[in-house]
DNA sequence: CGGCCAATTGAGTAGCTTCAAACTTCGTGG
DNA sequence: CCACGAAGTTTGAAGCTACTCAATTGGCCG
């Protein structure tokens, strides 16, 4: 499984997890983290000074399809996803969702909070999830003892900004074929990372998440999802996906515009 | 005029900017600026204290069409728009310029280079600029000295990712006629917030580039131009634009999909 | 004045959306 | 455990938006 209900069961060597509640295995439902924990997800190197700290950052559970934090409600902490996959949504007047981001373990969510002190977005839970909540405040202190968690406060903002300035490339320069591609390539690199099969996962969201995701109806993933499984590119199963070749897939993903391969 | 060559000319009310060399105002070419005219950018509440800090930052010239950083070039400080309009692109493999924003006085430019200290993407001169160079470091300093000023560089970063993010709504949700409404719209309250007409002001960029901007090419920008100067909701000559309403132009700005309005 | 780049406008078309219907999956409760 | 309904997915056919290619006009600078 790709995600567990209590972090304890999960075989992560990022996090060491402990509970310090009741000592009944049974009961490891509500779990604190160190600092030293947080820092090997932020990938910021451990000191011993560090590894000392005593600080502690509190859980929370979510089940699938619960709402995380509402887009308008007041910022206080950012979530670092221990477990459990969700998607953050701007929802426009009419109340249609647009996906933001799709975030899985070792992912930040709520970030864009940090401007004006208020959610700009709302997360949803798509599996149950185990958060860490990070405090910006707490964090903001840390910054300050330690250097390098500064710099590391700075890069989770960064990173998300990267990440969302590379997805306006791609969605308004690719096709359909193109945006799918890119998309199951980029879903199959973060799983590797986190340790699981890169050429065979599945899916935690809808055809029309993938849609608003990418700028496309659901109609058309599914089209373009059953293109590229006809010609052998990938196979779909519902959910399930596997990439037999991801160097042929990914020959999809140019810029789709004529211009492009002349110059 | 909406910028000058020399900051000393502005009429802006934000900046109080000096010169340090030469006492001949002829050659009031490379100016300073103190923290309190830096705070006064980033909206920080300039206290008695750090009037009397006399640490400044310096400025830099760039000439239209000029690129202020590469793409891929090491990162070390961002740039705070003091006069002039520039863009930044990120470019692909292709060499295809994609537009990620356009920047203005009072704008912040090269945040994405936080992450990874390279920069992410390219600015580009669309006027004669003065800009005023912030090194990271400098910040985090002040950030330590002052607290506001921590929550300051925060806010930087991360209104830039609320700005993209929004601006993926837009892409994925509007059609030409939205897009361009909500383009024309956007800059006319910039233009408002630094104390010019808010109703009548010129394109410092050139179809192409709205069109990457918006997802549209070049031909769809301005037809759509066009048809909104033959509808009466706006006056387009060449690069002079006219909102003479800006409530009946807001009216197109609304979701392209059938489905939205139903919900 | 000529050359160059930007912008406009036209005609034809590809690609995505829309609407519609059938099918699959999953969760719930009898 | 099976039946049922709701939600998600697939597939088809028709339509329309925005793209592509192409030709012309307009503005700017040497």
């Amino acid at each position: 499984m790709l995600y567990s209900t209590s972090a304890a069961t999960s075989n992560s060597n990022h996090l060491i997890a402990y509970d310090i509640g009741s000592p009944k295995a049974e009961q490891k439902k509500w779990l604190r983290s160190s600092i030293a924990d947080i820092a090997h997800y932020l990938h910021v190197p451990v000191t011993t000074q560090l590894q000392y700290d005593n600080e502690v950052f509190q859980h929370i559970h979510y089940r699938t399809g619960q709402r995380i934090f509402n887009m308008g409600s007041s910022f206080h902490s950012i979530y670092l996803i221990n477990s459990g996959f969700t998607k953050s949504v701007i929802r426009n007047e009419s109340g249609i969702e647009q996906v933001v981001n799709f975030q899985m373990k070792g992912d930040i969510l709520g970030v864009d909070g940090i401007h004006s002190s208020t959610h700009n977005s709302e997360a949803i839970a798509l599996t149950d999830c185990d958060l860490i909540v990070l405090p910006l405040h707490k964090l903001a202190e840390l910054g300050k003892t330690y250097q390098s968690f500064e710099k590391a406060i700075f890069n989770i903002i960064s990173t998300e900004l990267v990440h969302q300035q590379n997805r306006l490339c791609i969605l308004s320069a690719r096709n359909s074929e193109g945006k799918v591609a890119d998309f199951l390539l980029n879903l199959a690199g973060r799983y590797f990372q986190l340790g699981y099969s890169r050429s065979s996962f599945t899916l935690r969201m809808t055809r029309n998440d993938i849609g608003s995701y990418l700028g496309l109806t659901l109609e058309t993933v599914s089209r373009t999802l059953s293109v590229l499984n006809d010609s052998g590119l990938i196979e779909v199963k519902h959910r399930r996906i596997t990439i037999p070749d991801a160097q042929e897939l990914r020959n999809l993903t140019g810029c789709k515009k004529a211009r492009c391969a002349a110059e």
